[in-house]
DNA sequence: CGCACCATGTAAGCAGTTACATGATTCG
DNA sequence: CGAATCATGTAACTGCTTACATGGTGCG
């Protein structure tokens, strides 16, 4: 699914500008999906020539002016059309299991060090999903769908974290083993 | 991490040619990084004309030609150098959970259906890892980093297909209540 | 006044996907 | 002889990242 479809289901929920979108995606979708403003505005402006969304200027008080975009029927059709069609796919490309792969050509403290960092994310990652279940002023922490994937978020970051701690002296130690055998 | 480092990497292990890249990203990366041909093949090519790796013609019998890359000092510097740079990412991107998002605006069949969908696909996942551990043949088993990146894969897999199964139900009937307050 | 946050955009470039194109060999 | 597997590639395209560029507003 590209960033275009999923700005047409942010605007489901209600009219935003690319700011507040750009929130959407740093918040609840922070740890299934990431988009920064580069591809976030062309794809408005992309869907706003098509007839998808429409835009209104709106001065603020205290703020600079923003530009907030509407869902327009043709919009929230395409978007229906779109969630059928979508194969559930979730794909993990991790930089950190590539390193595990390759961790007998590190040192034992460049991988405690990469070991360190990755439990930092993770943690990171969780209490952001927590704090964001726990907002009250979170406009969708009512929606089932985001309680959901919250949820999920969270079973899976766990086990990971939980995972690497009870194994990753266990790791190190057999690296050290399979580096005597070699030598 | 790019394609072209991620072959110099699995060309760590041994000298092998496109085709056998292939079945490494297939096989045993294939829970945390996916790669086709139409990236394998330009990659080899690029490496070879920077002189990182080195091309030999081979004929087989009983086999069609193929083209065996080797790793050059030049490609294990530049492989060393990347892996101790780079962070240790983890990046989901879950289509799947996007759907879970917008589930209220699906029929109940339709999400059931993406439930089972994604659950045969982790079932798929989790039963490669398993058989790649078990292989007696898979000249990798006995790498640390393999196994741990396989008991890895499992823990998360196992943690995401436990929780569906768990809160399928609960979620249904939740977007039912929803639906029924919003009308 | 400087920093942080709010707010919007553009342009170059890269990495990777998809589709296309080809052909050898084996096995039933 | 057809299907499966082994084997290699190209070219067009897409989708996104990165870096750049700009400016308003509020607060200490």
């Amino acid at each position: 699914m590209d960033i275009k479809t999923l700005c047409l289901g942010i605007l489901t929920m209600g009219e935003a500008s690319g700011y507040e979108i750009k929130q959407v995606f740093e918040d609840a979708f922070s740890h299934f999906y990431v988009a920064g403003y580069g591809s976030i505005y062309p794809a408005l402006a992309d869907l706003t020539q098509n007839g998808h969304i429409t835009v209104s200027d709106i001065k603020q008080e205290k703020r600079p002016a923003k530009k907030v975009y509407c869902l327009t029927q043709s919009g929230r059709d395409t978007f229906n059309a779109a969630i059928t069609e979508t194969h559930p796919d979730h794909r993990v490309r991790s930089d950190f299991l590539v390193l595990m792969v390759f961790a007998h050509l590190l040192s034992t403290e460049k991988i405690n060090h990469i070991f360190d960092s990755r439990l930092a994310d993770i943690e990171r990652q969780i209490e952001e999903i927590e704090s964001c279940l726990n907002e009250e002023e979170c406009k969708y922490d009512t929606q089932a769908g985001l309680l959901f994937c919250g949820g999920f978020g969270l079973a899976t970051l766990k086990a990971g974290r939980d995972y690497i701690l009870q194994n990753r002296e266990k790791f190190i130690q057999a690296l050290q083993l399979q580096k005597e055998q070699t030598s």
